[in-house]
DNA sequence: AGTGTCGCCTGAATGC
DNA sequence: TGCATTCAGGCGACAC
């Protein structure tokens, strides 16, 4: 699935049924994810209490009452699901059975191409996680702003479009999102970093803002993976604007709006508004 | 160090 | 219908 308003969806949905719940099992069926998970996760989580779950980029962070966190990592097509009662399917890799006063619910992890990754790791280790280490601000906080990216873009030759998806600067954004929020802003997914002008920062981060916020307000978009964890889907695609719509035409202008391949990965341009 | 390409994996859609 | 090819919300490992 999964960009920040995905993955912020799944999160606040766990985030009702974990908050001080008690770890009473944990059973993984694969664990060669993205990268192999640790062997004794297990035994570190069980019976520790999940204080909340909250969300780091594309990672939703869970701290326990032990210091720990544990962390899961979505990929392109993980799932949550969370059931009073399940049963295991394809491609279910972990589930969880956690207590939440007197109630038990059931916590699974599917994920059909592996991906994705979870991780148990202490909370001390946090600043030098070897996947959160390096990721740039949230692009819904205070610390996205045009000096931030201005500094950032400096003497860089990449295209925005590669600016946006890279997670090194802002954390969150993918594929679906930059082409909706470069459409909005006006702005050419070619265009080199160093030529953008204060006004167009700022029509990026105003957009960003926005088409993130809406998205999230209606639990995310579903294209194909996507899903709530009580199995609802999302209904920003609905609100999508170009992504996928080659062919349609263009609400601004009317031309036809065209789909263009950069860096392997597919954007969704009107040339007419976006220059 | 910054930038572009490849490939991890499975399944759905498309093409012949 | 059947089989091959292409493509997919991510991202790290490489080569240059």
């Amino acid at each position: 699935m999964p960009e920040l308003p995905e993955v912020e969806t799944v999160c606040r949905a766990l985030s009702k049924v974990i908050k001080n719940s008690r770890i009473k099992k944990i059973e993984f069926y694969r664990k060669d994810l993205r990268w192999q998970v640790k062997d004794n996760l297990e035994v570190s989580l069980k019976n520790n209490i999940f204080i909340d779950s909250y969300r780091r980029g594309k990672y939703i962070l869970i701290p326990t009452n032990t210091d720990k966190i544990f962390l899961i990592h979505l990929g392109m097509s993980g799932q949550i699901r969370i059931k009073k009662k399940d049963i295991v399917q394809k491609h279910d890799h972990m589930r969880l059975i956690v207590e939440n006063n007197n109630k038990h619910f059931i916590i699974t992890y599917n994920d059909s191409r592996r991906f994705g990754y979870i991780d148990l790791f202490k909370k001390k280790e946090l600043r030098e996680h070897f996947l959160l280490s390096k990721i740039g601000v949230e692009p819904l906080g205070r610390e996205l702003t045009i000096e931030y990216l201005q500094n950032n873009f400096k003497k860089r030759v990449i295209n925005i479009k590669n600016a946006l998806i890279d997670q090194k600067i802002i954390a969150g954004i993918g594929n679906i999102y930059a082409s909706e929020i470069l459409y909005k802003a006006k702005i050419n997914p070619l265009r080199k970093v160093n030529s953008l002008s204060q006004n167009d920062l700022n029509s990026i981060i105003t957009y960003t803002k926005i088409i993130l916020k809406k998205s999230i307000d209606v639990g995310g978009t579903t294209i194909r993976d996507h899903m709530q964890p009580d199995g609802s889907l999302g209904y920003f695609k609905q609100k999508l604007q170009v992504y996928g719509k080659t062919n349609e035409k263009c609400k601004t202008c009317n031309s036809f709006i065209v789909k263009e391949v950069i860096s392997n990965r597919s954007t969704f341009i009107c040339r007419h508004c976006q220059i």
